[in-house]
RNA sequence: GUGAGCGUAGCUCAGUUGGUUAGAGCACCAGGUUGUGGCCCUGGGGGUCGUGGGUUCAAUUCCCAUCGCUCACCCCA
């Protein structure tokens, strides 16, 4: 038996409801904020990735599905979207067209990581990029919009976690007052701390070793090394926060793994996924537009994982979903009339009514409980005595009451289903 | 890449201290009188006990390998 590639997973009927309900929610909150969505291929040139996310992230280095096509071109399926978004907002210049591009997207991204609850290889992302604006208005209100729909989810385990990491002069500096702290207690930090030091230094803080955390408890912090503008906008996006009644906590130790960010970051946590925590991330990157190519461009964004969010609903039993009906079920009662039942059914469906009938030839007492597995608000008998006479029994399946309705009357047979 | 746990029907799981035809619940199908559901009752189909090898008179049960799944580390959404 060929089974799905490990890490990825069908989306099968039975969940479906789920994903379509928070897909619509997206698209309401998206417009509600007034961004517009934006699709991009889902493969892209590996050099994309390799500038924008960073060539020593983890992502880059050895999480990517990347691969030659026939004419040797190296290939990467999107690892994240962020990247994508940039690289056509450059190539079609819609920096041009618009001083300021709010976009969103909803779509599958690629990490070739080891499965664990709320990860996989093939996942999906929804996200927002503000092109175009320095405002840390824009800033919080990325946090706004995560925070938004994550509530209307239902979701209540949830922490806002923000930082800033200022510009990119300022973190260098900082960088240098860690290392200087860090240098005669490097030898007491853990293998994978005393790498990182070389590597990413700020990543020491998000640490689990015990050893670790005690060291770091008394570094010096980015958040107390930032430069004038960083305050200031740190400062406008807890404000505004605190306006618009969103509950957060500064993080200092909040350092996103994507080499891009500048100034603001954020997450957003829950306690109910399991260790893989953040629904969702962003932050600004006022020098990446830049750095791919374009005119220097400020941006802002997020991105947050649907399985990631699906399972914390599951897991708080959030969603309620009524499940899906059709209008009506239609009944063959004598076999040779098939054709007349499937023409019912057609003029049904031509008036706007869901409606489905049995292809297995079963009996009446089948097809009544196959009505009522699909819900069927009503039910057509079509054969019998009433039929010879001109007439299909109409039952309502809620209350079992049954009427008969002539064949040549239809709009009383629609104005009932419809009712 | 590292570590731990688990693989018995479509699903959730029992079971065998190694021994005849491997079980339950749910799901599926058919019936419970001539054309009527949700509840209930009866019956039925469906398993190479993940795969390969070893030990043994005998393995689903013990051992080894392998594959897969799950969770955690790492990293991130």
């Amino acid at each position: 038996m060929i089974k799905a590639i490990t890490g990825t997973k069908d989306i099968l009927p039975a969940d479906i409801s789920r994903w379509q309900y928070l897909e619509k929610l997206l698209r309401q909150t998206f417009q509600l904020f007034n961004y517009k969505e934006i699709r991009t291929p889902i493969f892209e040139e590996t050099a994309l990735f390799a500038r924008s996310i960073g060539e020593e992230t983890d992502i880059v280095s050895k999480e990517m599905y990347t691969f030659k096509d026939r004419s040797e071109t190296s290939i990467t399926l999107r690892p994240e979207n962020t990247a994508g978004v940039v690289r056509s907002f450059i190539e079609q210049s819609l920096g041009a067209q618009q001083s300021l591009n709010k976009l969103y997207y909803i779509g599958p991204m690629f990490r070739q990581e080891r499965p664990q609850a709320g990860r996989l290889r093939q996942f999906h992302q929804f996200g927002a990029e503000a092109l175009g604006s320095t405002s840390p208005l824009l800033d919080a209100e990325m946090i706004q919009i995560a925070f938004h729909i994550l509530k209307s989810l239902g979701l209540k385990n949830l922490i806002v976690k923000i930082n800033s990491l200022g510009i990119p002069e300022v973190r260098e500096n900082y960088k240098n007052v860690l290392r200087d702290y860090l240098k005669s207690k490097k030898e007491k930090l853990s293998e994978d701390s005393r790498k990182r030091f070389d590597t990413n230094i700020l990543r020491i803080f998000d640490s689990k070793i015990e050893v670790d955390q005690q060291i770091m408890k008394d570094a010096p912090l980015l958040i107390d090394h930032l430069d004038e503008q960083s305050i200031n906008d740190f400062t406008v996006v807890k404000n505004y926060l605190s306006k618009v009644g969103i509950p957060f906590e500064v993080d200092p130790a909040l350092v996103r793994g994507l080499d891009y960010y500048t100034k603001t970051t954020f997450e957003i946590v829950s306690s109910s996924v399991g260790s893989q925590s953040a629904l969702c991330g962003g932050g600004r990157y006022d020098l990446l537009v830049e750095e791919l190519g374009g005119k220097p461009t400020p941006g802002v964004g997020f991105a947050a994982g649907m399985e990631r969010i699906l399972l914390a609903c599951e897991n708080e039993k959030s969603l309620n979903l009524i499940n899906d009906s059709v209008d009506a079920y239609l009944i063959r009662i004598d076999p040779e009339i098939e054709m007349e039942v499937a023409k019912i059914a057609s003029d049904l469906r031509r008036e706007n009514l869901s409606c489905d009938y049995d292809y297995l030839n079963r009996s009446v007492k089948a097809q009544m409980r196959e009505a009522n597995k699909f819900n069927a608000k009503f039910v057509v008998f079509v054969g019998g005595d009433e039929y010879k006479l001109g007439e299909l029994n109409v039952k309502n399946l809620s209350d079992g009451n049954q009427q008969l309705i002539k064949i040549t009357d239809f709009e009383k047979l629609i104005s009932l289903l419809k009712s």
